[in-house]
DNA sequence: TGTACATCAGTGAACGCGCGTTCACTGATGTAC
DNA sequence: TGTACATCAGTGAACGCGCGTTCACTGATGTAC
Protein backbone atom coordinates (compact mmCIF):
# COMPACT_ATOMS: atom_id res chain seq x y z
CA UNK A 1 0.00 0.00 0.00
CA UNK A 2 1.20 3.18 -0.98
CA UNK A 3 1.82 6.44 1.29
CA UNK A 4 -1.33 8.50 0.44
CA UNK A 5 -1.56 11.02 -2.19
CA UNK A 6 -0.22 14.77 -1.28
CA UNK A 7 -3.99 15.71 -1.87
CA UNK A 8 -4.58 13.49 0.09
CA UNK A 9 -3.06 14.32 3.19
CA UNK A 10 -4.81 18.14 2.39
CA UNK A 11 -7.90 16.45 2.53
CA UNK A 12 -7.24 14.55 5.57
CA UNK A 13 -5.98 17.75 7.21
CA UNK A 14 -8.79 20.31 6.04
CA UNK A 15 -11.02 16.92 8.02
CA UNK A 16 -9.36 17.94 10.73
CA UNK A 17 -9.46 21.28 10.96
CA UNK A 18 -12.91 21.26 10.26
CA UNK A 19 -13.88 19.11 12.91
CA UNK A 20 -11.44 21.16 15.36
CA UNK A 21 -13.62 24.40 14.83
CA UNK A 22 -17.04 22.45 14.59
CA UNK A 23 -16.06 21.54 18.25
CA UNK A 24 -14.89 25.03 19.47
CA UNK A 25 -18.51 26.04 17.87
CA UNK A 26 -19.92 23.21 20.24
CA UNK A 27 -19.15 25.68 23.31
CA UNK A 28 -21.69 28.74 21.77
CA UNK A 29 -23.87 26.63 20.30
CA UNK A 30 -24.64 23.46 21.66
CA UNK A 31 -25.85 20.25 19.48
CA UNK A 32 -27.28 22.52 16.91
CA UNK A 33 -23.69 23.55 15.02
CA UNK A 34 -24.01 26.10 12.45
CA UNK A 35 -22.12 24.86 9.51
CA UNK A 36 -21.93 28.63 8.21
CA UNK A 37 -20.35 29.85 11.63
CA UNK A 38 -17.53 27.00 11.11
CA UNK A 39 -17.51 27.82 7.47
CA UNK A 40 -16.68 31.78 8.17
CA UNK A 41 -14.46 30.44 10.65
CA UNK A 42 -11.81 28.64 8.24
CA UNK A 43 -12.48 31.76 5.97
CA UNK A 44 -13.85 29.32 3.59
CA UNK A 45 -17.27 30.16 1.68
CA UNK A 46 -20.17 27.38 3.36
CA UNK A 47 -20.79 25.51 0.13
CA UNK A 48 -17.12 24.47 0.43
CA UNK A 49 -17.49 22.43 3.58
CA UNK A 50 -19.93 19.98 1.81
CA UNK A 51 -16.80 18.93 0.19
CA UNK A 52 -15.74 16.88 2.96
CA UNK A 53 -19.24 16.51 5.04
CA UNK A 54 -22.42 15.65 3.03
CA UNK A 55 -24.78 17.42 5.45
CA UNK A 56 -24.24 18.66 8.81
CA UNK A 57 -25.28 15.46 10.54
CA UNK A 58 -22.90 14.13 8.92
CA UNK A 59 -20.41 16.75 10.89
CA UNK A 60 -21.93 16.00 14.05
CA UNK A 61 -21.72 12.12 13.96
CA UNK A 62 -18.26 12.61 13.08
CA UNK A 63 -18.07 14.58 16.26
CA UNK A 64 -19.70 12.12 18.40
CA UNK A 65 -17.52 9.38 17.06
CA UNK A 66 -14.44 10.86 17.80
CA UNK A 67 -16.28 12.37 21.50
CA UNK A 68 -16.48 8.20 22.58
CA UNK A 69 -12.93 7.48 20.80
CA UNK A 70 -11.68 10.10 22.85
CA UNK A 71 -13.00 9.01 26.37
CA UNK A 72 -12.42 5.25 25.47
CA UNK A 73 -8.64 5.99 24.71
CA UNK A 74 -8.08 7.92 27.92
CA UNK A 75 -9.68 5.65 30.10
CA UNK A 76 -7.35 3.00 28.14
CA UNK A 77 -4.67 5.18 29.35
CA UNK A 78 -5.65 5.70 32.54
CA UNK A 79 -6.20 1.97 32.70
CA UNK A 80 -2.37 1.30 31.67
CA UNK A 81 -1.13 3.54 33.65
CA UNK A 82 -1.68 1.38 36.84
CA UNK A 83 -0.40 -2.08 37.97
CA UNK A 84 -2.79 -4.49 36.99
CA UNK A 85 -3.82 -6.52 39.77
CA UNK A 86 -4.32 -3.11 41.72
CA UNK A 87 -8.01 -3.54 40.61
CA UNK A 88 -9.10 -0.58 42.94
CA UNK A 89 -6.11 1.80 41.41
CA UNK A 90 -7.24 0.98 38.03
CA UNK A 91 -11.17 1.83 38.81
CA UNK A 92 -10.03 4.79 40.59
CA UNK A 93 -7.85 5.91 37.33
CA UNK A 94 -10.43 5.50 35.20
CA UNK A 95 -12.98 7.67 37.27
CA UNK A 96 -10.73 10.43 37.39
CA UNK A 97 -9.41 10.13 33.85
CA UNK A 98 -12.81 10.17 32.38
CA UNK A 99 -13.34 12.74 34.65
CA UNK A 100 -10.66 14.68 33.62
CA UNK A 101 -11.64 14.71 30.25
CA UNK A 102 -15.17 15.34 30.93
CA UNK A 103 -14.16 18.75 32.34
CA UNK A 104 -11.65 19.73 30.11
CA UNK A 105 -14.10 18.98 26.94
CA UNK A 106 -17.38 19.63 28.39
CA UNK A 107 -19.45 20.20 25.13
CA UNK A 108 -18.27 16.91 23.48
CA UNK A 109 -19.45 14.96 27.20
CA UNK A 110 -22.88 17.02 26.80
CA UNK A 111 -22.78 15.58 22.87
CA UNK A 112 -22.62 12.41 23.74
CA UNK A 113 -23.95 11.79 27.57
CA UNK A 114 -26.41 14.70 27.71
CA UNK A 115 -30.16 15.11 25.86
CA UNK A 116 -30.79 14.14 22.55
CA UNK A 117 -30.01 16.40 19.83
CA UNK A 118 -33.54 17.58 18.44
CA UNK A 119 -34.16 15.89 14.81
CA UNK A 120 -30.67 14.29 14.99
CA UNK A 121 -30.35 10.04 14.35
CA UNK A 122 -27.41 8.80 15.14
CA UNK A 123 -26.37 6.32 12.49
CA UNK A 124 -25.35 2.77 13.26
CA UNK A 125 -21.51 3.97 13.17
CA UNK A 126 -21.85 5.45 16.74
CA UNK A 127 -22.20 2.03 17.99
CA UNK A 128 -18.55 0.58 17.99
CA UNK A 129 -17.17 3.68 19.51
CA UNK A 130 -19.91 3.61 22.14
CA UNK A 131 -18.64 1.03 23.56
CA UNK A 132 -15.16 1.28 23.84
CA UNK A 133 -14.79 3.08 27.10
CA UNK A 134 -16.88 0.34 28.91
CA UNK A 135 -14.74 -1.77 27.52
CA UNK A 136 -12.20 -0.95 29.98
CA UNK A 137 -14.57 -1.68 32.65
CA UNK A 138 -15.13 -5.06 31.58
CA UNK A 139 -11.12 -6.13 31.33
CA UNK A 140 -11.31 -4.66 35.15
CA UNK A 141 -14.10 -6.96 35.68
CA UNK A 142 -12.83 -9.83 34.16
CA UNK A 143 -9.31 -9.74 36.00
CA UNK A 144 -11.64 -9.58 39.21
CA UNK A 145 -13.68 -12.68 38.31
CA UNK A 146 -14.16 -15.38 40.79
CA UNK A 147 -12.65 -13.33 43.78
CA UNK A 148 -15.32 -10.53 42.61
CA UNK A 149 -18.07 -12.61 41.42
CA UNK A 150 -21.87 -12.76 43.01
CA UNK A 151 -25.10 -14.16 42.97
CA UNK A 152 -27.48 -12.10 41.19
CA UNK A 153 -31.29 -12.86 41.56
CA UNK A 154 -32.32 -11.01 38.13
CA UNK A 155 -35.35 -11.66 36.35
CA UNK A 156 -34.50 -14.45 33.54
CA UNK A 157 -35.06 -11.88 30.29
CA UNK A 158 -33.01 -9.34 32.25
CA UNK A 159 -30.58 -11.74 32.79
CA UNK A 160 -30.34 -12.58 29.79
CA UNK A 161 -29.28 -9.35 28.45
CA UNK A 162 -26.65 -9.03 31.03
CA UNK A 163 -25.60 -12.05 30.41
CA UNK A 164 -24.99 -10.65 26.43
CA UNK A 165 -23.55 -7.56 27.68
CA UNK A 166 -20.90 -9.79 29.89
CA UNK A 167 -20.34 -11.97 26.77
CA UNK A 168 -19.25 -8.93 25.25
CA UNK A 169 -17.09 -6.64 27.60
CA UNK A 170 -15.86 -9.00 30.23
CA UNK A 171 -16.58 -13.07 29.47
CA UNK A 172 -15.02 -15.10 32.35
CA UNK A 173 -17.08 -12.79 34.88
CA UNK A 174 -20.53 -13.44 36.55
CA UNK A 175 -23.81 -11.71 35.81
CA UNK A 176 -23.50 -10.28 39.45
CA UNK A 177 -20.48 -8.94 38.34
CA UNK A 178 -21.06 -7.46 36.21
CA UNK A 179 -24.28 -6.60 36.84
CA UNK A 180 -22.70 -4.35 39.94
CA UNK A 181 -20.54 -3.26 37.41
CA UNK A 182 -22.99 -1.88 35.74
CA UNK A 183 -24.44 0.37 38.91
CA UNK A 184 -20.69 1.45 39.04
CA UNK A 185 -20.24 2.52 35.90
CA UNK A 186 -23.73 4.34 36.00
CA UNK A 187 -22.76 5.60 39.50
CA UNK A 188 -19.51 7.27 37.69
CA UNK A 189 -21.58 8.90 34.94
CA UNK A 190 -24.53 9.88 37.29
CA UNK A 191 -21.97 12.31 39.30
CA UNK A 192 -20.31 13.66 36.29
CA UNK A 193 -23.39 14.47 34.81
CA UNK A 194 -24.85 15.94 37.94
CA UNK A 195 -21.79 17.70 38.08
CA UNK A 196 -21.23 18.97 34.43
CA UNK A 197 -25.10 19.66 34.53
CA UNK A 198 -25.57 22.04 37.20
CA UNK A 199 -27.16 19.68 39.65
CA UNK A 200 -24.27 20.15 42.10
CA UNK A 201 -24.74 23.61 42.10
CA UNK A 202 -25.50 25.60 45.24
CA UNK A 203 -24.49 22.18 47.09
CA UNK A 204 -21.47 20.92 46.32
CA UNK A 205 -18.13 22.86 45.75
CA UNK A 206 -15.67 20.16 46.64
CA UNK A 207 -16.05 18.52 43.44
CA UNK A 208 -13.08 16.20 43.06
CA UNK A 209 -13.43 15.43 46.82
CA UNK A 210 -16.97 14.43 46.25
CA UNK A 211 -16.14 12.58 43.01
CA UNK A 212 -13.60 10.58 44.41
CA UNK A 213 -15.56 9.74 47.55
CA UNK A 214 -18.20 8.14 45.21
CA UNK A 215 -15.99 6.29 43.40
CA UNK A 216 -14.78 4.66 45.85
CA UNK A 217 -18.18 4.15 47.55
CA UNK A 218 -18.90 2.22 44.61
CA UNK A 219 -15.62 0.61 44.42
CA UNK A 220 -16.16 -1.25 47.52
CA UNK A 221 -19.73 -2.17 46.67
CA UNK A 222 -17.83 -3.80 43.52
CA UNK A 223 -15.50 -5.35 46.41
CA UNK A 224 -12.18 -3.54 44.81
CA UNK A 225 -9.79 -3.53 47.41
CA UNK A 226 -6.05 -2.31 46.70
CA UNK B 1 -58.29 39.24 49.38
CA UNK B 2 -60.72 39.67 46.64
CA UNK B 3 -61.22 37.25 43.74
CA UNK B 4 -59.28 37.90 40.88
CA UNK B 5 -60.67 39.76 38.01
CA UNK B 6 -61.94 38.16 34.96
CA UNK B 7 -59.32 39.70 33.13
CA UNK B 8 -56.31 38.61 35.54
CA UNK B 9 -58.40 34.62 34.96
CA UNK B 10 -58.18 34.72 31.20
CA UNK B 11 -54.57 35.95 32.00
CA UNK B 12 -53.66 33.04 33.83
CA UNK B 13 -55.16 30.92 31.49
CA UNK B 14 -53.26 32.32 28.36
CA UNK B 15 -49.66 31.86 30.00
CA UNK B 16 -50.65 28.15 30.73
CA UNK B 17 -52.11 27.84 27.23
CA UNK B 18 -48.51 29.10 25.94
CA UNK B 19 -46.61 26.88 28.35
CA UNK B 20 -48.36 23.78 27.51
CA UNK B 21 -48.04 25.08 23.84
CA UNK B 22 -44.00 25.45 24.40
CA UNK B 23 -44.02 22.59 26.31
CA UNK B 24 -45.02 20.22 23.11
CA UNK B 25 -42.58 22.44 21.04
CA UNK B 26 -39.55 20.75 23.41
CA UNK B 27 -40.46 17.81 21.66
CA UNK B 28 -39.34 19.19 17.91
CA UNK B 29 -37.05 21.76 19.11
CA UNK B 30 -35.28 20.50 22.13
CA UNK B 31 -34.49 23.84 24.41
CA UNK B 32 -33.82 25.75 21.48
CA UNK B 33 -37.96 26.74 21.45
CA UNK B 34 -38.93 28.90 18.75
CA UNK B 35 -41.23 31.73 20.38
CA UNK B 36 -43.01 32.00 16.69
CA UNK B 37 -43.28 28.53 16.54
CA UNK B 38 -45.47 28.43 19.73
CA UNK B 39 -47.28 31.66 18.72
CA UNK B 40 -48.11 30.04 15.70
CA UNK B 41 -49.71 27.41 16.90
CA UNK B 42 -51.79 29.44 19.63
CA UNK B 43 -53.10 31.58 16.56
CA UNK B 44 -51.56 34.20 17.24
CA UNK B 45 -48.92 36.65 16.15
CA UNK B 46 -45.26 36.36 17.46
CA UNK B 47 -45.09 39.42 19.27
CA UNK B 48 -48.28 38.94 21.18
CA UNK B 49 -45.86 36.87 23.52
CA UNK B 50 -44.36 39.05 24.65
CA UNK B 51 -47.26 40.27 26.54
CA UNK B 52 -46.98 37.12 28.75
CA UNK B 53 -43.07 36.69 28.98
CA UNK B 54 -40.64 39.05 28.60
CA UNK B 55 -38.13 37.30 26.28
CA UNK B 56 -37.69 33.44 25.12
CA UNK B 57 -35.51 33.23 28.13
CA UNK B 58 -38.58 34.11 30.58
CA UNK B 59 -40.63 31.24 28.78
CA UNK B 60 -37.64 28.91 29.81
CA UNK B 61 -36.97 29.60 32.60
CA UNK B 62 -41.40 29.26 33.36
CA UNK B 63 -40.95 25.55 31.65
CA UNK B 64 -37.68 24.87 34.13
CA UNK B 65 -39.50 25.82 37.03
CA UNK B 66 -42.89 23.89 36.18
CA UNK B 67 -40.82 20.76 35.57
CA UNK B 68 -38.56 20.91 38.83
CA UNK B 69 -42.06 21.15 40.58
CA UNK B 70 -43.78 18.73 38.42
CA UNK B 71 -41.04 15.99 39.09
CA UNK B 72 -40.77 17.05 43.45
CA UNK B 73 -45.17 16.82 43.42
CA UNK B 74 -44.80 13.05 41.14
CA UNK B 75 -41.84 12.33 44.20
CA UNK B 76 -44.25 13.53 46.49
CA UNK B 77 -47.19 12.04 45.90
CA UNK B 78 -44.86 8.49 45.91
CA UNK B 79 -43.78 8.73 48.71
CA UNK B 80 -47.46 9.54 50.00
CA UNK B 81 -49.06 6.45 48.67
CA UNK B 82 -46.83 4.37 50.91
CA UNK B 83 -47.19 3.49 54.84
CA UNK B 84 -44.58 5.59 56.58
CA UNK B 85 -42.54 3.00 58.07
CA UNK B 86 -41.78 1.10 55.16
CA UNK B 87 -38.81 2.67 53.91
CA UNK B 88 -38.16 0.82 51.41
CA UNK B 89 -41.33 1.15 49.91
CA UNK B 90 -41.25 4.91 49.83
CA UNK B 91 -37.81 4.41 48.04
CA UNK B 92 -39.09 2.35 45.79
CA UNK B 93 -42.34 4.32 44.83
CA UNK B 94 -40.47 7.30 44.25
CA UNK B 95 -37.82 5.91 41.87
CA UNK B 96 -40.51 4.34 40.03
CA UNK B 97 -42.56 7.90 40.16
CA UNK B 98 -39.86 10.16 39.01
CA UNK B 99 -39.39 7.40 36.03
CA UNK B 100 -42.66 7.58 35.40
CA UNK B 101 -43.04 11.09 34.85
CA UNK B 102 -39.78 11.15 33.14
CA UNK B 103 -40.93 8.37 30.39
CA UNK B 104 -43.72 10.41 29.89
CA UNK B 105 -42.34 14.19 29.86
CA UNK B 106 -38.81 13.07 28.32
CA UNK B 107 -38.47 16.73 26.78
CA UNK B 108 -39.00 18.18 30.21
CA UNK B 109 -36.84 15.89 32.03
CA UNK B 110 -33.90 16.38 29.58
CA UNK B 111 -34.33 20.41 29.83
CA UNK B 112 -33.89 19.78 33.97
CA UNK B 113 -31.29 17.03 33.80
CA UNK B 114 -30.04 16.98 30.89
CA UNK B 115 -27.08 18.77 28.97
CA UNK B 116 -27.28 22.83 29.67
CA UNK B 117 -28.96 25.08 26.84
CA UNK B 118 -26.60 26.98 24.95
CA UNK B 119 -26.63 30.57 25.70
CA UNK B 120 -28.97 30.34 28.82
CA UNK B 121 -28.06 30.94 32.17
CA UNK B 122 -30.25 30.23 34.66
CA UNK B 123 -32.37 32.87 37.18
CA UNK B 124 -32.05 32.10 40.87
CA UNK B 125 -35.66 31.67 40.74
CA UNK B 126 -35.07 28.52 39.48
CA UNK B 127 -33.33 26.72 42.21
CA UNK B 128 -35.84 26.38 44.98
CA UNK B 129 -38.25 24.32 42.84
CA UNK B 130 -34.94 22.02 41.95
CA UNK B 131 -34.72 20.89 45.44
CA UNK B 132 -38.24 20.07 45.84
CA UNK B 133 -37.31 16.07 44.70
CA UNK B 134 -34.43 15.68 46.60
CA UNK B 135 -36.88 17.38 50.06
CA UNK B 136 -38.47 14.00 49.93
CA UNK B 137 -35.41 11.65 49.94
CA UNK B 138 -34.49 13.62 52.76
CA UNK B 139 -37.67 13.02 54.44
CA UNK B 140 -36.68 8.45 53.80
CA UNK B 141 -33.18 9.39 55.42
CA UNK B 142 -34.68 11.54 58.18
CA UNK B 143 -37.19 8.97 59.50
CA UNK B 144 -33.97 6.17 58.79
CA UNK B 145 -31.74 8.54 61.15
CA UNK B 146 -30.94 6.62 64.10
CA UNK B 147 -31.00 3.12 62.71
CA UNK B 148 -29.12 4.03 59.32
CA UNK B 149 -26.65 5.78 60.07
CA UNK B 150 -23.51 5.11 59.42
CA UNK B 151 -20.01 6.77 60.15
CA UNK B 152 -17.88 8.67 57.20
CA UNK B 153 -14.33 9.50 56.15
CA UNK B 154 -15.27 12.08 53.90
CA UNK B 155 -12.04 14.83 54.13
CA UNK B 156 -13.50 18.19 56.14
CA UNK B 157 -14.04 20.49 53.55
CA UNK B 158 -16.16 18.61 51.72
CA UNK B 159 -17.99 17.14 55.46
CA UNK B 160 -18.90 20.22 55.69
CA UNK B 161 -20.84 20.79 52.57
CA UNK B 162 -22.24 17.33 53.17
CA UNK B 163 -23.85 18.48 56.62
CA UNK B 164 -24.95 21.96 55.17
CA UNK B 165 -27.24 19.16 52.77
CA UNK B 166 -27.80 17.43 55.65
CA UNK B 167 -28.90 20.25 57.68
CA UNK B 168 -31.50 21.52 54.80
CA UNK B 169 -32.63 18.12 54.00
CA UNK B 170 -32.72 15.70 56.77
CA UNK B 171 -31.63 17.52 60.06
CA UNK B 172 -31.88 14.49 62.09
CA UNK B 173 -29.48 12.26 59.57
CA UNK B 174 -26.53 11.54 60.02
CA UNK B 175 -23.49 12.83 57.59
CA UNK B 176 -22.42 9.18 56.81
CA UNK B 177 -26.11 8.24 55.52
CA UNK B 178 -26.71 12.06 53.79
CA UNK B 179 -23.52 10.66 51.64
CA UNK B 180 -24.88 7.56 51.10
CA UNK B 181 -28.44 8.90 50.30
CA UNK B 182 -26.88 11.36 47.69
CA UNK B 183 -25.39 8.07 46.15
CA UNK B 184 -28.14 6.25 45.66
CA UNK B 185 -29.93 9.48 44.46
CA UNK B 186 -27.31 9.60 41.85
CA UNK B 187 -27.44 6.05 40.97
CA UNK B 188 -31.34 6.71 40.27
CA UNK B 189 -30.43 9.64 37.95
CA UNK B 190 -28.15 8.31 36.27
CA UNK B 191 -29.98 5.26 35.36
CA UNK B 192 -32.91 7.21 34.15
CA UNK B 193 -30.31 9.37 31.98
CA UNK B 194 -29.06 6.87 30.76
CA UNK B 195 -32.26 5.30 29.69
CA UNK B 196 -33.75 8.26 28.19
CA UNK B 197 -30.23 9.65 26.42
CA UNK B 198 -29.54 6.53 24.48
CA UNK B 199 -26.78 4.72 26.52
CA UNK B 200 -29.03 1.86 27.19
CA UNK B 201 -29.48 1.13 23.58
CA UNK B 202 -28.62 -2.03 21.98
CA UNK B 203 -27.64 -3.42 25.45
CA UNK B 204 -30.96 -3.46 27.13
CA UNK B 205 -34.50 -3.33 26.62
CA UNK B 206 -35.88 -4.49 29.98
CA UNK B 207 -35.37 -1.22 31.27
CA UNK B 208 -38.41 -1.22 33.96
CA UNK B 209 -36.99 -4.57 35.43
CA UNK B 210 -33.68 -2.84 34.78
CA UNK B 211 -34.01 0.13 37.13
CA UNK B 212 -36.09 -1.74 39.81
CA UNK B 213 -32.82 -3.90 40.38
CA UNK B 214 -30.69 -1.06 40.05
CA UNK B 215 -33.05 0.99 42.53
CA UNK B 216 -32.97 -2.21 45.29
CA UNK B 217 -29.14 -1.97 45.14
CA UNK B 218 -28.81 1.11 46.09
CA UNK B 219 -31.29 0.51 48.59
CA UNK B 220 -29.94 -2.84 49.71
CA UNK B 221 -26.26 -0.02 49.91
CA UNK B 222 -28.54 2.35 52.03
CA UNK B 223 -29.92 -0.06 54.55
CA UNK B 224 -33.30 0.18 53.50
CA UNK B 225 -35.37 -2.82 54.26
CA UNK B 226 -39.37 -3.51 53.80
C1' DT C 1 9.54 14.02 -19.93
C1' DG C 2 5.60 16.06 -21.85
C1' DT C 3 0.95 16.35 -23.05
C1' DA C 4 -4.33 15.51 -22.63
C1' DC C 5 -7.80 14.60 -19.72
C1' DA C 6 -10.14 13.62 -15.36
C1' DT C 7 -10.60 14.69 -10.70
C1' DC C 8 -11.25 17.60 -7.10
C1' DA C 9 -11.38 22.07 -3.88
C1' DG C 10 -13.26 26.10 -3.46
C1' DT C 11 -16.26 30.25 -5.21
C1' DG C 12 -20.30 33.09 -5.34
C1' DA C 13 -24.94 33.59 -6.09
C1' DA C 14 -29.28 32.04 -5.14
C1' DC C 15 -33.51 29.55 -3.02
C1' DG C 16 -36.55 29.40 0.54
C1' DC C 17 -36.73 29.33 4.85
C1' DG C 18 -36.34 30.52 9.87
C1' DC C 19 -35.68 33.49 14.09
C1' DG C 20 -36.20 37.23 18.47
C1' DT C 21 -37.52 41.63 19.35
C1' DT C 22 -39.42 46.49 18.81
C1' DC C 23 -42.90 49.77 17.80
C1' DA C 24 -46.93 52.45 16.75
C1' DC C 25 -51.52 51.16 16.48
C1' DT C 26 -56.58 49.57 17.47
C1' DG C 27 -60.17 48.10 20.18
C1' DA C 28 -61.88 45.94 24.11
C1' DT C 29 -62.08 45.48 29.24
C1' DG C 30 -61.75 47.40 33.72
C1' DT C 31 -61.78 51.46 37.30
C1' DA C 32 -62.85 55.88 39.58
C1' DC C 33 -65.86 59.44 40.16
C1' DT D 1 -76.00 54.29 36.69
C1' DG D 2 -73.35 56.59 33.48
C1' DT D 3 -69.37 58.72 31.79
C1' DA D 4 -64.19 59.59 31.18
C1' DC D 5 -60.00 57.73 31.41
C1' DA D 6 -56.43 54.23 32.11
C1' DT D 7 -55.01 49.67 31.37
C1' DC D 8 -54.17 45.91 28.73
C1' DA D 9 -54.28 42.15 24.72
C1' DG D 10 -53.41 41.55 20.39
C1' DT D 11 -52.12 43.28 15.43
C1' DG D 12 -49.11 43.92 11.56
C1' DA D 13 -45.15 45.66 9.70
C1' DA D 14 -40.47 46.07 10.05
C1' DC D 15 -35.35 45.50 11.46
C1' DG D 16 -31.49 42.86 11.08
C1' DC D 17 -30.14 38.81 11.45
C1' DG D 18 -29.39 33.72 10.90
C1' DC D 19 -29.55 29.04 8.61
C1' DG D 20 -28.77 24.38 5.27
C1' DT D 21 -28.36 23.14 0.79
C1' DT D 22 -27.91 23.34 -4.44
C1' DC D 23 -25.72 24.63 -8.62
C1' DA D 24 -22.93 26.18 -12.41
C1' DC D 25 -18.42 27.75 -12.49
C1' DT D 26 -13.07 28.35 -12.30
C1' DG D 27 -8.60 26.88 -11.62
C1' DA D 28 -5.40 23.93 -9.63
C1' DT D 29 -3.64 19.18 -8.76
C1' DG D 30 -3.12 14.48 -10.07
C1' DT D 31 -3.03 10.41 -13.62
C1' DA D 32 -2.36 7.76 -17.90
C1' DC D 33 -0.16 7.36 -22.03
Amino acid sequence: MSAPSLRARVRAEMIDEIKATARRHLAADGANLSLRAVARDLGMVSSAVYRYFASRDDLLTALIIDAYDAVGRTAEEADAAVPRDDLLARWLAVGHGIRGWALAHPHEYALIYGSPVPGYRAPTDTIAPAIRAIGVLGRILADGAGALDQPDELPPPLRAEIAAVRDQIAPPASVGLVFHGMAAWIQLFGCLSFELFGQLNNAIDEREAFFDRQLRLAADQLGLRG
